[in-house]
DNA sequence: GAGACGTTACTACACTGTCAGTAAGTAAGA
DNA sequence: TCTTACTTACTGACAGTGTAGTAACGTCTC
């Protein structure tokens, strides 16, 4: 809870310093999540003692929101020209993203374990997470707007599913290929669905299950036990 | 790691209050995770003391695995003859169980947390989280040539990646759900992705993104950076 | 020499698991 | 049916560990 808001008098060496201790605690965070990720373990691989983290970031809950900001930062500048594609290419772009994403086992293992931590109570990552989804879906919602008026059609009543249900797909994708490498194609299987996803939303087709209408129905009726 | 295999000369009231603990671990690992869920909140819940928890599950970790095996159990009950539907019933019995779970709160909580936490070094969940994705993925994968069978079509290729993207998909969406219930529709938008996902497989269509090829291609030879 | 950087030493606490002991139930034999 | 022997279901106290944060103190660098 302590809200110092650091403006450090940044000297080079710090600011180096600084981002060292960051991607320390990603690596803890990844491997143990936030509440068992030691802030003395952090700072072991950065050669310091706790105490030191302490001192750059004021508590580990802030910590925790750098490390997530700073993620963002470096995610962005991995793109030329510092700013997102729009219409088809946005989604291209996740799957390659998705396909890099294999080769960064540390970082995805913190984001799946800190997003779904950061659901419980009082969550230092909560906030960050929420804002951060809200804004991915909005980001996907202009992509298919995008995308339909290039196509000439009116923007289906779907987008805001399909948008969501594409970051769902990716984000749960990792959590089983983080449990079995062997068994789950991570890139693959992410492409296949947002290709998938995308053609339902600008091409769609009668449904195989039967209308949702009625599905929702029967299972409104069936299944009242409340946990 | 306690390994007193509990085999308790059941008496009848103490497996009511067994299953009571279970439910309120159930409650608890839900709110704040299995880390921050400690013995205490459980015990306060049904009368007790924290010793008394251990008396009955030995350790803190046997606990969990028996919450995750209760709620398997008490699942299947739900089901009217036992058994899962073959085909595509058994896509649209998912996608009741999405309707099913937006008055389950609790429990898809507590799925999400410990899911993605058990990715995480040494936990107590893992063999069971990697044990059930394995059984759910070959679920689906069948109910996929059911319906291949059905319909006189060779299974093609994608299976494997559509089952996986299903679970993917509902999984990810609940932790949408959970971050901003307001903006999410976890129900609707897992029929949709269901739906999409499903006709994929049976009825694949030309690529709107470019071949998978070409992406990955691309992919591989940018964002070289390791985390 | 002022402030940033970092250490050592310490406090305070939350949590799991152990242990000894108690009360209540259960089974068996006389 | 009373007694004895044993088991189950706990409690209360405590040990041990891990951990966040604080305070006081150096030390290096502008």
């Amino acid at each position: 809870m302590s809200s110092t808001r650091r403006a450090p008098r940044a000297r080079p060496e710090t600011l180096a310093k600084r981002t060292e201790i960051l991607r320390a605690a990603t690596a803890t965070f990844g491997a143990k999540g936030y509440n068992r990720g030691p802030l003395t373990e952090i700072a072991d691989q950065v050669g310091m003692t706790h105490a030191g983290i302490l001192h750059h970031f004021g508590s580990k809950d802030q910590l925790l929101v750098e490390v997530l900001k700073y993620r963002d930062r470096t995610d962005v500048e991995g793109l030329q020209d510092q700013r997102m594609p729009d219409g088809l290419d946005r989604f291209r772009h996740l799957v390659r993203t998705a396909f890099a994403n294999e080769s960064r086992h540390g970082i995805v293992q913190a984001y799946a374990v800190l997003s779904a931590e950061s659901v419980t109570d009082d969550h230092p990552g909560r906030a960050y997470f929420q804002e951060r989804y809200r804004t991915l879906r909005q980001d996907l919602r202009e992509a298919f707007e995008d995308a339909c008026a290039e196509r000439g059609i009116t923007v289906p009543a779907t987008v805001d599913r399909a948008a969501a249900s594409i970051l769902a797909v990716m984000d749960g994708l990792q959590v089983q290929w983080l449990l079995a490498r062997d068994d789950v194609e991570l890139a693959e299987a992410s492409a296949f669905a947002i290709e998938a996803l995308v053609g339902a939303v600008l091409d769609p087709r009668p449904s195989l299950l039967g209308e949702a209408g009625s599905v929702a129905a029967d299972a409104r009726s069936a299944t009242d036990r409340d946990a």
